[in-house]
DNA sequence: AGTAGCATTGCAAGCGTATGCATAACTCCG
DNA sequence: CGGAGTTATGCATACGCTTGCAATGCTACT
């Protein structure tokens, strides 16, 4: 069997008798048609199920339409949800997603040269770490480019994330306020700025009063084995805060599982554990998880609405922009 | 500032005093094209920082590869996971995918039809239910298909599901083996031909079994809090099956949290609780749910190679393609 | 040297659409 | 009815690349 060609614009046009210039006006919004005529296109168009080539109209008009998406922090409890978030946003704008997974440095380059070569409008970057070479990267591509919920130091590109100052002011504070005072931090990426923003800011407000000091910080710690593994680590070698603030829930709930099967430690009151990112498992009954909810909807929103602005404005210039986390304090703190 | 062209073929051909269409081959694989030329080109585009603009390829190639996720699950406890293995799938066979989200059926509609303005060559649809009009959609797109762990009766796609008919049988089995009579099932999406499979043959299997039957079957129901909900409506509404089968393991997870918390039902001596999926969360020592295994990644990888075989051969005959998904019996079933 | 055979290159015609410019068709008014 | 002003249409070219075909250069052999 032939390969049926799929008919275009010609064809539309011999139809529907009048020039082939018609029939692309017929599809481009605001050109200048008479209506008789576009009706008569439009409807030559339906016969032939005919619908512009989008491929061919980025040649001519020079952008794509596209916009490359470079997923890289797949383990993040939401990143589906992101994803989605991101995808439906875009789609929206009408522009098209193209997602790109990235782990290593150079598939982060390679994903951009990728990208590049199919002419994206327009790049989102969702990782933790930033990439060194991003930032030439930036420079070199020439197209706006925004980094979600994720900074990097002296880069090309808008930033879209939370106030980690704001957050980690937040939680020292509730800590103050009860009297907790021996902190440990546990962390995933140790480079991610995010992170360390919170982790500093908490630092430094509790510094502020006496006694109140953070004891220990531990990185490189993922998910909910890792997090019971850790809070048994610490027993055993005798180092013993009141608080545990975890830069993820999963790790969270992980210590607290710990707590409570395999130390026997009582929280809140021997020990307040605080987890980020409002995971659903966080609100269950049973775990009632400390943590702060991350405006992912707004980081999603807001990263998408920048990005194609600045493709629209043909703009660089980059953005900063930060969004506000709120702390939720559930049953894992003590009350006041 | 005025916005740098990026250069292009006729550039490069121009520094390195040859024709254009001699830099189209030092980029194109197996081209006939000496060394030396090669060299020449290809360093004088690392001068310019060229790189072949794939959309004007694909204009005259006729394939603009590009793939299209259709991408309706996001509920899915691997939604992440498996989109994550479709990109990567994707990007290394050298395709892009572009991905599109659609919840309703006109978005199912309209997404179809942006792929096809977008000219991709094939499309991935991971989605629970069928859509009506897919079938239309394929047969006029021209383009292949597959469905990953979903089917859908009489279209023109290629199917790659999970046996369900092996999974509905193995786990009647381990159900009779263990004397277990009374049979709850709990299901999500009712149009879901995979879950319908499971618990179709699951009731054919038990039913050979005298005095062992099906008591109840609930669909519609989604997610921890409603499986909690649904296990303490049947206890109210006095249906006390000893096995409930989820196709869900949030569900049962729910369903386990509201026998131990709520019910003071004993698991598994009064109620065996099955879910499906084996998320993380099945296995952490609180939970220890017995479950089935998806093989979500082979599903993933076969898709992919599914669709690009096709794509390169230029196939369009549907293939249906049955993995195998394990049963794990872990702490909510007696042992034997 | 002459020639057959092959590898390499250039030429030019597409691929499907957008759009500036010129022309044609209309509308409105005096 | 004529012409000014406006709106619609068509023509032709451009977008950046691939590729069939023809021409050229090279090698090896007689």
């Amino acid at each position: 069997m032939t390969v049926k060609r799929r008919s275009n614009s010609q064809d539309v046009a011999d139809l529907a008798s009048v020039s082939q210039a018609s029939v692309s006006r017929a599809f481009t919004p605001g050109a200048s048609i008479s209506a008789k005529t576009k009706a008569k296109i439009l409807n030559a168009a339906a016969k032939l199920d005919y619908q512009p080539n989008i491929i061919a109209r980025s040649l001519s008009k020079n952008q794509s339409g596209l916009v490359g998406i470079l997923f890289a922090n797949w383990d993040h409890p939401k990143a589906a949800e992101i994803l989605k978030g991101l995808c439906e946003a875009i789609t929206e704008k009408g522009f098209k997603p193209v997602v790109q997974s990235a782990n290593t440095l150079e598939s982060v380059d390679r994903a951009f040269t990728d990208f590049l070569s199919y002419q994206v409008d327009g790049v989102i970057v969702f990782s933790t770490s930033p990439s060194a070479n991003m930032s030439a990267l930036c420079i070199r591509s020439n197209i706006p480019i925004v980094l979600l919920n994720h900074t990097a130091p002296g880069i090309n590109a808008s930033i879209i994330t939370i106030d980690s100052t704001k957050v980690g002011r937040d939680i020292g504070n509730a800590l103050l306020e009860r009297s907790y005072k021996r902190i440990a931090i546990v962390s995933s990426d140790p480079n991610s700025q995010v992170v360390s923003g919170i982790s500093d800011s908490l630092a430094e407000t509790v510094n502020q009063t006496q006694g109140t000091r953070i004891i220990s910080e531990r990185t490189g710690i993922h998910g909910y084995e890792a997090g019971l593994q850790t809070i048994i680590d610490l027993w055993r070698e005798d180092i013993k805060p009141d608080v545990v603030v975890c830069t993820s829930d999963y790790t969270a709930l992980g210590i607290l599982s710990g707590c409570r099967h395999t130390l026997n430690i009582n929280v809140p009151q021997d020990l307040c554990i605080i987890g980020l990112g409002d995971i659903p498992a966080a609100g269950w009954t049973d775990n009632n998880l400390s943590t702060v909810k991350i405006p992912h909807n707004e980081l999603v929103r807001k990263s998408v609405t920048t990005l194609i602005s600045k493709i629209e404005t043909q703009s660089m210039d980059p953005e900063s922009i930060k969004l506000d986390a709120k702390l939720i304090l559930r049953g894992t703190i003590k009350s006041l």
